[in-house]
DNA sequence: CTTCATTCAGTTTTT
DNA sequence: CTGAATGAAG
C-alpha cells in the first residue's frame, strides 16, 4: 500500500481519523469509506447516502496521500454522475484538487485510453464515434449490398444483435455457434464481420467497440496492461449492478494491477438488463473477489415509514437478490396511495387534479414527478398539463445531440474537418434539398467504392463528366466550392463562428426558418443553442468527442415545473411526491420484456416499480386504469400484479371517481382484508368488462362532471383572442382560434387537430 | 427529383 | 394513434 513513490506524493497530509469530512456519516458508511485496500462491494439500497459514501471515499483516499488524483480510476455510466461526483469531491477536498483526471463514464475513458492505442486495433487516433443513427445506416447499405430483404430482415434487429455481442465482448470469430443462424439464415456471423471491415475503413467505431477495443489491447499487449496497472492504484465503480460483460472484463483487466477496486451498486435496482447488464455480476463479485470486504447500507434517508414498507415488500417477490432490508427513522407518513380510473383520460385528469391540490395547499410544482413506464404515456399528462397551463418538463425525452438539426449540423463540421467522412457527406449532400437525390447519390456511392476513394472525392470526378446531369450537377458543384471555402475559412476563424457561416451559408437556417410545421422554431432554437455551446469548448475536435459521449445538455433549469419522466430516467432521482401511473398488467409489467425476458424480465420489471416507489419522499401515489388505448386500439386492462404484491398495510385504495362504487373494497379501505384482490369480483370492474367493446371507446358507467372541463367562470374578462385569430403553440404549431372563453382557447392546429389549450401558452402567428 | 398518398411497424435507452 | 418509410404521380 505504500508503493506510492514519495516524489509523487503531494505535500504532506497528515491521515487524520477525525477528519471533518467524516462528521455525520453512519457506522456503516463510514466503514466503506475506510476501508480502501483490497476489493470491497458496497451495497447501497435506495437512498442510503450511497453518492455521499462515493466521494468521501475519494476524498479519503486522497486525504489520506495514499494515491494522487491521476492515479483514481472512478467510473460511472451517466456523464451527469460523473460531473455531480466531481464537484462533490471538489467541495470536499476544496482547492487542493484540481481535478480528477479519470474520473468518467465507461465510455469516455474508454475512449480516451484508446485514442492512445488506436493504431493497435488497426485505428487512427483520430477515430469517429458513431452514434446509432449512423450505425443503423451502415448496417442498411450493408444489407442491401449483400442482397438481404431490409424489410425481412431489419438493420435495427441486427443493430441489436451486434450490441449484444459487443455487450459481452464478442469479436466476430467469437461469437456463440446458435446466434450465427439468429439473422438472415446464417449470415450473422458474416455480416457482423463486414460491419467490422467497414468501420474500420471508415477510421471509425460505435460504442460497444469502444470498451471491445480496450479489452484486446489489455488481452494482447501485457506492457500497455502494465502501463495502466501502474498508473490506476485505486478503482471505483458506480452503479456496479448495471454493468455488462464488456464492462466486466475491462474492470478484472485493470484491478489485477493493485486489487484495489470498488464497487458500489444495489442489486435491487438493476433496471438495464435488456441493454446487456448482468445483475450477476454484483450477485457474483465475492467470488470473483476472494476475500472482499462486502458492506450493507440499509439505513434510508429519504422516505417514510410507508413507503419503504410498501416498496421492501414488493422486491421480496423476486428470487434473484443478495437481500437487503431498508429501515428508516423517519415517521410511517401517508400510506401509498392506490386509485383506479376509467381511463387514460381519466387518470391524467386525476393526477393533474391531485397536483393542482398540492400546490393550493403550499406545495411547489417541482416537489412533483411523474414516473412512467413507456414514453408514449407521457402524452396523456402533456395534453392535460398544457390544457390547465400547469407548469411541467419532460426529462430525458429525444436528446439534444440525436436532434436531426443538430446532427445535420453536426455533418456539415466533419465534412469541413474531413472531407472523407461519407457518412456525414451522405447526409448532408442534399439537405437542404440541391437536386442531388438517390439516384446521384447512389452512382456517387458506386463510384467511390470502384476507386476506392471516399464519396466527396468521387463526387468530384463526377462534375466533370455528365453522369449527373442538370439540377443536380450544378447543386453538387456548389455544394463541393463550399466545402471547399468552409475548411479554408476553418484555418482562421473560431470553430463557433465557423459553425454559423456554415450554417448560414449552406441555406440549412434557411430552410428551418421556412418550414412552418411545429417543431421548425424549436430547431432553430436548438442550432442557436449548438453553436451557443460549441463556444466553450477549444477546438472543433475537443466538442465532436464531447457531443459524441455526452447525452445531453443537461439542461435542467430548474425552474417550478412537474417533471414527467420514464421509470429508468428517474434512477437516482428523488422527490416529495410521486405520481406512478399506468400500473396496469401488460402495460407494466411490460407485456413485450415478459415476452421477451420470461421471468427474469418480470424480476427487472419489478425493479422497475421498486425503483419507483422509493423515488417518493413524502408520498407515493400509484394509478391503475380499467381501459387503456394500446395502438389506437381500446383495450379492457386488469390491474398491475405489482399492486397485490405490496403489503397492504402501507397501501390504501382509493377511489375518487366512483366507479367502484359498489365493490365491497375498492370503496373505502376496511371492508375487505385484501381490498385489491376482490375490485376484480366488484359490480364496478364487471361493469368495466362488460363494456368492452372492441375498437369503440368504452362508455364509462358513470357520467362525469364535463363541465369542469371548460371552466367557463375562471375568467370573467375578455380575451385577447377571438374565434379565427391565427396563433403558435410551442409544442402544437400553428393554428386557429375556434372558441375563445376566457383564458382557455380551443384551437383548430395544423398539424396536432383541434385542442384546448390556455392562452398564456400561445403566441400571435407571424 | 420532389411531393403526396399509402402502408406499416412500434412501446424502456445510462453511452 | 403516431411517425417513418415506401411507392405513386407531377
Amino acid at each position: 500500500m505504500s508503493s506510492v513513490p514519495l516524489s509523487q506524493q503531494a505535500a504532506p497530509r497528515a491521515p487524520r481519523a477525525d477528519a471533518a469530512y467524516l462528521d455525520g456519516l453512519n457506522p456503516e458508511q463510514r466503514a466503506a469509506v475506510e476501508a480502501i485496500d483490497g476489493a470491497v462491494l458496497v451495497l447501497a439500497g435506495a437512498g442510503t447516502g450511497k453518492t455521499r459514501v462515493l466521494t468521501t471515499r475519494l476524498a479519503h483516499i486522497l486525504a489520506t496521500g495514499k494515491a494522487q488524483p491521476w492515479n483514481i480510476l472512478s467510473v460511472t455510466f451517466t456523464n451527469k454522475a460523473a460531473r455531480e461526483m466531481k464537484d462533490r469531491v471538489g467541495k470536499i477536498i476544496g482547492e487542493q484538487v484540481e481535478g480528477l483526471p479519470w474520473l468518467g463514464t465507461f465510455h469516455s475513458i474508454a475512449a480516451q485510453i484508446l485514442r492512445r492505442h488506436a493504431e493497435l486495433v488497426g485505428l487512427k487516433s483520430s477515430f469517429t464515434i458513431l452514434d446509432t443513427d449512423d450505425q443503423l445506416r451502415l448496417l442498411k447499405q450493408i444489407l442491401e449490398a449483400e442482397g438481404i430483404d431490409t424489410k425481412r430482415w431489419t438493420p435495427r434487429h441486427l443493430a441489436s444483435l451486434i450490441d449484444g455481442w459487443k455487450n459481452r465482448a464478442q469479436t466476430p470469430e467469437r461469437i456463440p455457434e446458435e446466434d450465427k443462424w439468429s439473422f438472415a439464415d446464417g449470415k450473422a456471423q458474416k455480416l457482423y464481420k463486414l460491419y467490422q471491415d467497414r468501420l474500420s475503413v471508415l477510421n471509425a467505431c460505435d460504442f460497444g467497440d469502444l470498451l471491445l477495443h480496450n479489452i484486446t489491447i489489455f488481452q494482447t499487449q501485457d506492457d500497455v496492461l502494465a502501463e495502466y496497472h501502474k498508473k490506476f492504484r485505486y478503482l471505483l465503480v458506480d452503479e456496479y449492478q448495471d454493468t455488462n460483460v464488456a464492462q466486466y472484463l475491462w474492470l478484472r483487466l485493470l484491478a489485477r494491477g493493485s486489487g484495489n477496486v470498488c464497487c458500489v451498486g444495489d442489486d435491487d435496482q438493476s433496471i438495464y438488463g435488456w441493454r446487456g447488464a448482468e445483475v450477476d455480476n454484483i450477485l457474483r463479485f465475492e467470488q470473483d473477489f476472494p476475500g472482499a470486504t462486502v458492506i450493507r447500507l440499509e439505513r434510508n434517508y429519504r422516505s417514510t415509514g410507508h413507503i419503504l414498507g410498501a416498496a421492501a415488500g414488493l422486491i421480496t417477490a423476486n428470487k434473484a437478490r443478495l437481500g437487503k432490508t431498508l429501515w428508516t427513522e423517519d415517521d410511517p407518513g401517508q400510506k401509498v396511495q392506490v386509485s383506479g380510473l376509467w381511463d387514460g383520460e381519466a387518470e391524467a385528469r386525476f393526477v393533474a387534479d391531485e397536483i393542482e391540490g398540492h400546490v393550493r395547499s403550499g406545495g411547489q410544482h417541482s416537489d412533483i414527478a411523474v414516473l412512467v413506464r413507456a414514453s408514449w404515456q407521457m402524452r396523456a399528462f402533456e395534453d392535460r398539463f398544457i390544457m390547465l397551463g400547469l407548469p411541467y418538463k419532460v426529462i430525458g425525452g429525444p436528446r439534444f445531440f440525436e436532434r436531426a438539426e443538430i446532427r445535420d449540423a453536426l455533418a456539415y463540421l466533419r465534412l469541413v474537418r474531413s472531407l472523407d467522412d461519407d457518412l456525414a457527406f451522405e447526409r448532408v449532400v442534399n439537405t437542404p434539398k440541391r437536386g442531388v437525390g438517390d439516384t446521384s447519390v447512389q452512382k456517387i456511392a458506386m463510384a467511390a467504392r470502384g476507386a476506392e476513394v471516399s464519396m466527396a472525392a468521387a463526387a468530384r470526378l463526377m462534375t466533370q463528366t455528365d453522369e449527373i446531369r442538370g439540377k443536380g450537377r450544378t447543386g453538387l458543384i456548389a455544394f463541393l466550392r463550399d466545402l471547399d471555402r468552409w475548411a479554408e475559412q476553418s484555418q482562421t476563424m473560431r470553430h463557433d463562428e465557423l459553425a454559423e457561416v456554415i450554417l448560414d451559408e449552406s441555406g440549412y437556417t434557411a430552410m428551418w426558418r421556412e418550414d412552418k410545421s411545429p417543431q421548425a422554431a424549436g430547431r432553430l432554437d436548438n442550432l442557436k443553442e449548438l453553436v451557443r455551446s460549441m463556444g466553450e469548448f477549444d477546438s472543433l475536435e475537443a466538442f465532436l468527442e464531447h457531443i459524441a459521449l455526452v447525452s445531453d445538455a443537461d439542461r435542467t433549469e430548474d425552474g417550478d415545473e412537474v417533471s414527467i419522466m420514464t421509470l429508468h430516467a428517474a434512477k437516482g432521482l428523488e422527490f416529495p411526491l410521486v405520481f406512478l401511473p399506468g400500473w396496469e398488467e401488460t402495460v407494466f409489467p411490460s407485456q413485450r420484456s415478459m415476452d421477451e425476458g420470461g421471468t427474469a424480465a418480470l424480476e427487472e420489471e419489478r425493479r422497475l416499480a421498486y425503483v419507483g416507489i422509493t423515488r417518493a419522499r413524502q408520498r407515493a401515489i400509484i394509478s391503475f386504469t380499467a381501459n387503456r388505448m394500446i395502438f389506437g386500439r381500446w383495450q379492457s386492462v386488469l390491474p398491475s400484479r405489482f399492486i397485490d404484491e405490496m403489503p397492504h398495510e402501507h397501501c390504501e385504495a382509493q377511489s375518487e371517481t366512483g366507479y367502484y362504487d359498489a365493490g365491497p373494497g375498492f370503496e373505502g379501505v376496511a371492508e375487505s382484508a385484501d381490498p385489491f384482490k376482490s375490485s376484480y369480483e366488484s359490480p364496478g370492474w364487471k361493469r368495466f368488462q362488460a363494456s368492452k367493446a372492441s375498437g369503440r371507446r368504452p362508455d364509462p358507467g358513470v357520467i362525469e362532471g364535463q363541465a369542469t372541463l371548460l371552466d367557463t367562470s375562471s375568467v370573467g374578462g375578455t380575451s385577447k383572442w377571438k374565434p379565427g385569430d391565427r396563433v403558435f403553440h410551442q409544442k402544437f404549431g400553428y393554428g386557429t382560434v375556434k372558441t375563445a372563453d376566457g383564458a382557455k382557447l380551443s384551437v383548430a392546429f395544423d398539424k396536432a387537430g383541434l385542442k384546448k389549450v390556455v392562452a398564456s401558452f400561445v403566441e400571435a402567428a407571424p
